[in-house]
DNA sequence: ATGGTTGGACCCCAA
């Protein structure tokens, strides 16, 4: 089975992105984040017609809203308000095998990194403690599960272009990548981008816009994740960061995770 | 030290 994270910035604009980077990576279920519509407005027809008849959303208007695109059913399917109940950040469902798939959409967390000041900074640690509690739940009860989306947080000094240089930059300070870490701790969460790059690569997957070479810069981040519990490292076939989708004619800022699990 | 770009809404916000 291959799964794919892709924060798509937009799904009503991007369907041609969208249309490539399913074929490309074969998915057979693909996480979305930011899809930035409402349910009503969801383009359920040329999803569809892309070989995704089961789709499973929560959506909001302008901003945020989540979605699993899948070849087959799933079921059990959950969506959440983690904290705070207009945000659309973190959809469930279950493969027929019992395996649970979590996407989430974690809080950017604004442009100053200090809680006080900061209350989108401060939102974003609050959540990242509530994601704690929630992976806590799962301890000792030997749940397969896969936890996949834009996490907004680039753990390891070579998931960032210049860790002395981002120290101070959200998405890079200690703090964040300690409740990272934290939160990989609960259940000895496997990484599995990281599980086939060592550490000393540099590995990204997402590039600004703001930038008006992104590929000669190369100022990327790893903001985007694909975690298994350790009951399912036996079945982890393969991983991949799909770069070239930042080249596509109408990209997105991130790039899709691809992880090939044989399940 | 600053500003650079994109998307979706509305005359600005979030990333």
């Amino acid at each position: 089975m291959i799964i794919v994270t892709y924060n798509i910035n937009s799904i009503r604009i991007r369907i041609a992105e969208l249309k490539q980077i399913a074929e490309k990576s074969n998915a057979d279920i693909i996480c979305l984040q930011e899809i930035k519509v409402e349910d009503s407005l969801f383009p359920f027809d040329e999803v569809k017609s892309l070989g995704f008849p089961y789709i499973y959303i929560s959506g909001q208007k302008s901003y945020n809203g989540v979605a699993i695109l899948s070849r087959f059913q799933l079921y059990d399917v959950q969506a959440y308000e983690i904290i705070d109940s207009s945000h659309k950040r973190h959809i469930s469902a279950k493969l027929e095998n019992g395996v649970e798939i979590h996407n989430f959409y974690a809080p950017a967390g604004g442009d100053i990194a200090d809680p006080i000041i900061n209350e989108k900074f401060d939102f974003k640690l609050r959540f990242y403690e509530a994601l704690i509690d929630w992976s806590n739940e799962a301890k000792n009860s030997n749940r397969k599960m896969i936890m996949a989306g834009d996490m907004n947080i680039a753990p390891l000094e070579n998931d960032v272009w210049s860790h002395k240089q981002l120290l101070k930059v959200v998405s890079h300070t200690p703090i964040e990548v300690e409740l990272m870490e934290k939160l990989r701790a609960t259940l000895g969460w496997i990484d599995s981008s990281r599980h086939f790059v060592p550490a000393s690569e540099k590995l990204y997957s997402w590039w600004s816009y703001r930038n008006q070479d992104w590929k000669k810069s190369d100022r990327g981040r790893r903001l985007d994740h694909i975690w298994l519990t350790p009951n399912l490292a036996s079945c982890l076939k393969s991983s991949y960061i799909m770069k070239e989708a930042r080249d596509f004619a109408n990209p997105s800022d991130h790039v899709p995770v691809v992880t090939e699990i044989n399940i």
